[in-house]
DNA sequence: TGGTTGAACTTGAACGTTCAACTACTGGAG
DNA sequence: CTCCAGTAGTTGAACGTTCAAGTTCAACCA
């Protein structure tokens, strides 16, 4: 730990506001989520944006590092859980012919079955809970501020830099 | 899972890109926080929390229903989080005299001491990644943004209405 | 060609969270 | 007073994530 006592910059009134009300309403956020998607699909969101990197990759196949980035998901991470959804019939793993070192993850017709099945119930949640209660200019806003934070976690603090690949995909 | 086929109304591309980039930020955002305070102070964000709101409490001292609300966290979690801070000896659990059902979560000294020393790294980290980054502007934004999401959490879904009680903390 | 460095992925243990009981107590209603 | 529904809190098992190895292969260099 840095020692630093006399210079720390103290988060300012409103800085102080907009963190308590960011890190209250996201922790509750991600919990509704988990809860809906849990009951509903039996998966975690975590879970559910694996299946739907995959459902919008050619073949429905991605390569596990790449789609660890896509994910923001280390690898060790995404292991396991493409495991349980191997287990549950979902995803299909292959060696990737390119790269002897890689795997391929696939989405199966099962695993898109069940994503079909889960997507309404997902979207209507985040719906419910976020855009639904947003104006238009606070979605251009919102996009904003997590576009700049996105921005800075490139190549800082051992965060894998290919988490910028991210940009790409949330701009398109 | 309600089924809801043809009439499910499906993100815009503006209410996507702001989906993705916020789901993409805030994980980024929030695996830095655990790593830097795990590395740094042994304890994950949620941790963090915990001691953080009950310094500010009345002889540092909260119930742990009040402080369960507080922190966005299940009774269950805090339990188990609490006898994991108790074993390190950051807090201490009493019986609360005026209903004994209730118990008391009370930061001794040396939790006291702990989170000094947690708290410049921390607050550093939250201003390299998020604030450092934002005009004051969107500092109100995510405000205002955040603030309207907690409104709409109060009753519904599950969550304890209790967890409104968060509100006037962060508007304080 | 052989050796070295680093990348891709997996594994198992430790940790934190959820979920579903379960205990203990409170605050009425009869 | 007794009963009963509801509140406060804890517990253990199942699950998901992290962390620190470990294995296998690629890329480069000597």
């Amino acid at each position: 730990m840095q020692v630093d006592e006399g210079s720390t910059r103290w988060l300012e009134p409103a800085e102080m506001r907009a963190w308590l009300s960011y890190v209250a309403g996201s922790t509750l956020l991600e919990a509704a989520l988990d809860r809906q998607l849990q009951r509903d699909s039996g998966m975690p969101h975590a879970y559910y944006q694996i299946l739907a990197m995959l459902s919008e990759a050619p073949d429905r196949t991605r390569r596990m590092s790449d789609l660890a980035a896509a994910t923001q998901s280390s690898q060790s991470r995404l292991s396991h859980a493409v495991s349980r959804l191997e287990a549950n019939g979902w995803v299909r793993r292959s060696q990737c012919p390119d790269d002897r070192r890689g795997t391929l993850a696939t989405l199966t017709e099962q695993g898109m079955a069940v994503l079909r099945e889960a997507a309404p119930g997902h979207v209507r949640t985040v719906r419910e809970h976020l855009f639904d209660r947003l104006t238009p200019e606070q979605v251009e806003q919102l996009t904003d501020i997590w576009q700049t934070v996105l921005e800075g976690m490139g190549d800082r603090d051992g965060v894998p830099a290919a988490a910028r690949a991210v940009l790409g995909e949330a701009a398109r």
